[in-house]
DNA sequence: CGGGGGTTTGAGTCCGTTCAAAATACGTGG
DNA sequence: CCACGTATTTTGAACGGACTCAAACCCCCG
């Protein structure tokens, strides 16, 4: 699964030309600031499946994410993991425990081969000082992400492995699906079955045995990575989404 | 249940000598500021059992609860209610949606008679913009939302009912529980059998059962909304909480 | 005293888990 | 490039925790 150290996406290392900036809370910084942010972030490339900061660390700072894909995780007293959530390019990993206060309430693993941007915590206080706009910016990103869960748990606790799991593979469609007409679609998973399975918060057994009635019902063909979806508009009437 | 309109709890209704200022985020705000907050601010009483605002609802701006308790709850397609979250005085409701946008993700509904005042969106959109500050306390608010809301997923997922029912006998212990000595306690429940239940994710049925088993184990004695716990160490215990 | 909601109890069922084993995919070294 | 050893995924069978449905109970209030 890891692939080697060469296989690490090149992205633009100048805050100027990257490419996610527009996505990110960095956006509405003026030319000043992001010289400043330029000059004191640092680049870090990780293979997948290695730990940026673990669940308990003291926060340092916070982590642009450039490249690749990262995986929040917590575990239990037996050790047990379950994926809270995942983060795509454009992301800011670690926000929550540099605003919050405290330490990390989750680990963040890369599960592809990943390049982020770390920016030391004085920094980033210095540039939401001089800057009221970053301050709302985050603000906005923190409360969409405190309604995103507040809606998981909900769902969590209301939906069936099997709703939790159509679910899960309409979000994954709209990232990582190619649509081939209006109803069709292919998704390739970013995911082993396992991290499937703790998304959903269910064992890699139920999980088979879910993905085997699903294609049972012809509504999801499941493939190694690949998942072929013949009819979307079934997938959306079994979660009530449409009358 | 519900008490009567002349039961309403009486708090100050001037924000200078309001009583949970220190506590709200307002705290920050120089005089000529609560001035303004003091002037906008329209102060609304509530019984016991009635609704703030509607999940799905447009936000109009937010909510300074000043006594009484408020719980937030969801509702699936069925009309079943989770209970999401409980606020007590001090606290701010709804700034989840107007900080992210969008509309009301729960609904907020009064479980004892409350006092709240409301605060017009625009009001405080210019608060904040005018107090970099207040913007940072809120922030700060709901990054420690956002970390608790991921702290109760992970325990939805991972404990048992016996577990998160213990765990809820901690919490409401540190708010209403009149400390014995330092192993003995008893606490008064705000809520009732079926919001317990709501509150760990499960039905009043099987909330019952694991009284009685909790009785039978001694561990605590549930008398209507009184809770006698004869021995605190042994609950932290169960939770792994101590060694 | 007689509703009527909330709470408790019981019995049966179901969904998801656990444990164990087989099948498959994967990476590594020959 | 193939062969092997290991890890992951899938399957099966049995178990168990929580849910559903239904009835009894209780307490509060009129």
């Amino acid at each position: 699964m890891n692939r080697r150290a060469e296989d690490h996406p090149t992205v633009s290392s100048d805050c100027f030309t990257c490419q996610n900036r527009s996505r990110s809370e960095w956006c509405i910084l003026a030319d000043e600031d992001l010289k400043r942010l330029n000059k004191a972030k640092i680049v870090k490339n990780y293979d997948a499946g290695e730990t940026i900061y673990y669940e308990g660390d003291p926060c340092t700072g916070i982590y642009d994410l450039e490249a690749g894909v990262v995986a929040f995780r917590k575990y239990d007293l037996e050790g047990n993991a379950t994926l809270i959530s995942l983060a795509y390019p454009g992301r800011t990993l670690g926000y929550r425990s540099l605003l919050g206060g405290g330490n990390h309430v989750t680990s963040a693993e890369t599960i592809k081969p990943s390049q982020v941007c770390f920016i030391e915590k004085s920094v980033v206080w210095d540039l939401i000082d001089r800057n009221p706009a970053l301050s709302q910016r985050f603000l906005k990103r923190v409360s969409k992400d405190l309604g995103r869960a507040t809606e998981r748990y909900h769902q969590e606790l209301t939906l069936t492995v099997r709703h939790r799991l159509i679910n899960l593979l309409l979000i994954l469609n709209d990232r990582y699906g190619t649509a081939e007409d209006a109803d069709k679609a292919t998704i390739e998973l970013p995911l082993s079955r396992q991290d499937l399975a703790a998304l959903i918060g269910t064992r890699p057994e139920t999980l088979a045995r879910t993905i085997r009635v699903l294609r049972n019902n012809d509504l999801a063909h499941f493939n190694g990575r690949q998942v072929a979806i013949p009819r979307l508009d079934k997938l959306l009437n079994e979660l009530g989404l449409v009358s």
